[in-house]
DNA sequence: TTTCATTTTTGTACAGGACAAACATTTGAC
DNA sequence: GTCAAATGTTTGTCCTGTACAAAAATGAAA
């Protein structure tokens, strides 16, 4: 144990390493071996697969792309230099935000407090909705990008997380959740635990003077719809990432028939872009439209005059 | 997917989501069906696994007992009634603590809101001190044991995680680091995710007036020793959770190589109760014992006249 | 275009054999 | 009697090769 992960310096990465570091079942990457040839890894003394770093660079590089929706039938064949070549072309090619500078940096360095105070200062400089819109928008996809192209290693990605979050828990705690309508409760689908979205959100949800209800993540679907009758919500927020397995989609469905008449369904998040055939009651949300969205809803529910 | 997870009233459990149930690998369920006979799961049409939820929830209370010790060879054999009493021998029984009362109601509610409101009441009711050795300490433990019995599910866990960690961080932001020494680094190995115990002993440190830096979670050892020098910290703690994968002794040992002199290293949280043979400078931290260790350490170090 | 059926690709499961690391036990020296 | 080395067992992981079903692509018909 201490062996393989302290020493990858010796001749390369037994197969159980790998699996660990690429994500890809030690099953396939037998199948893949005898299937396509790749990889290859040379062997111990005891016949097991000893992975080079070449090796599970690429592989690391071929899952990306199958992320992208690639075969790995076309992928495995070619080289690192023409995968790379793909990911660039497949990877919309962003300037990086001026806003953003220094953060890849901050964030490979390891440094949290470097991190934070960035944080901190962008925050301070650009205000709560030009934090939350502008700055961390970009950065959220500055990062995600990072990571899948493997310019960003697990942990600095997580430390990146991490302190958005404590950010944005710090300055949402000093702004109380408002007392107007509409009453708002934000969670995510069970499988589904990146909470960032979420926050941004509630933020904006909150600057704008929503009475808005931040669940935590992964609640059941029933357990939405039970705590949405309980609370009497208004609204209820869903957050996907690009990274949830199940179907954004047959959530939404799901849920349609389990929320009571009245209640609104909105969906953000990179993992629902495109949605189509939604339910009436649902509506595609983006950070841009929000505050549209919540006057249009004022407009359409206009607070009763006794109660 | 779908059904896998959301239909286990069907014959039983493919053997994929047995081993995400349970932690335990394929390979070695396949081995153990071989060798002991058990568990000697149906099988569907194509001749694939299925496991019901009694072999599961054998197989769980089999792997709770092996992480006590036990060897598998021995378990296998006894009845589930047998296992059990086991379990309960060598569980120190514990009653559950009065201030825990009605959490695991809240949790299994999946009621965020109750849970966070239980929280922020028990914090002001007993202080920042006693809410985290005395309610926390006992209410980790309760949760962890409930999950490992199966009597909670993933995302109920989580839900406690998550809301401990968002009360915690509240409060952490209204206490600024203070300046008193020593100057303290938190953060966690490569591969320990689990932030709660770092948390906790943030909370103390700053009650107890030292400067706590919190990194992340999750730095790789190279990082923590510069890290630790650039911020000419005094201590480094380390939490490992009883889920850490891998070795906190190797882990210390590496460390201590890296590390500049005079550091000191804390270890804290279940993953490391018991070591043995740990360097000279590493210290078994304890919520109880972390007082004593600040006024040792502020005993063997004088503040210097000058400078 | 959309919808359905067919073929290809891909992932996961199986069996049974081998072996080495972890653990337990015995033996021998001090 | 205590410690340490040698021996024997138990246990986990990896190997080969095969089979099959779910997913994706393709092509035909509406």
């Amino acid at each position: 144990m201490m062996n393989e992960d302290s020493a990858p310096s010796d001749g390369g990465l037994p197969i159980a390493a790998v699996e660990r570091e690429t994500g890809i079942p030690k099953d396939l990457l037998r199948m893949w071996e005898r299937r396509y040839g790749f990889p290859q890894p040379a062997r111990d003394a005891a016949g097991d697969r000893l992975y080079s770093a070449e090796q599970v660079g690429k592989l690391k590089q071929v899952r990306r792309l199958m992320d992208l929706g690639f075969r790995p039938g076309k992928l495995v064949g070619q080289s690192m230099a023409q995968l790379e070549a793909l990911a660039q072309t497949h990877t919309p090619a962003r300037v990086v935000p001026d806003v953003c500078a220094g953060l890849i940096d901050a964030l490979s360095g390891h440094d949290a407090l470097a991190v934070r105070e960035l944080l901190r200062h962008r925050l301070f400089e650009l205000g709560l909705r030009h934090f939350v819109c502008d700055f961390l928008a970009a950065a959220n996809q500055l990062v995600g990008e990072a990571w899948m192209r493997g310019e960003l290693r697990v942990h600095e990605e997580h430390l990146y997380s991490e302190e958005v979050k404590r950010v944005l828990r710090e300055t949402l705690a000093g702004i109380p959740a408002g007392p107007q309508s509409p009453r708002v409760m934000l969670t995510t689908c069970p499988g589904e635990l990146h909470l960032i979205g979420l926050l941004m959100v509630e933020a904006l949800l909150r600057l704008a003077g929503c009475d808005a209800i931040a669940f935590g993540a992964q609640m059941p679907l029933s357990d939405i719809a039970s705590a949405a009758r309980k609370h009497r919500v208004d609204v209820v927020v869903l957050s996907f990432s690009a990274a949830y397995e199940a179907s954004p989609q047959a959530d939404a469905a799901l849920l349609d028939s389990l929320l009571p008449d009245g209640v609104e369904l909105w969906l953000g998040g990179s993992g629902c872009r495109g949605l189509k055939r939604l339910p009436p009651r649902a509506t595609l949300l983006t950070l841009e439209r929000l505050d549209a969205c919540v006057s249009l809803w004022r407009e359409l529910h206009p607070p009763a005059i006794a109660v």
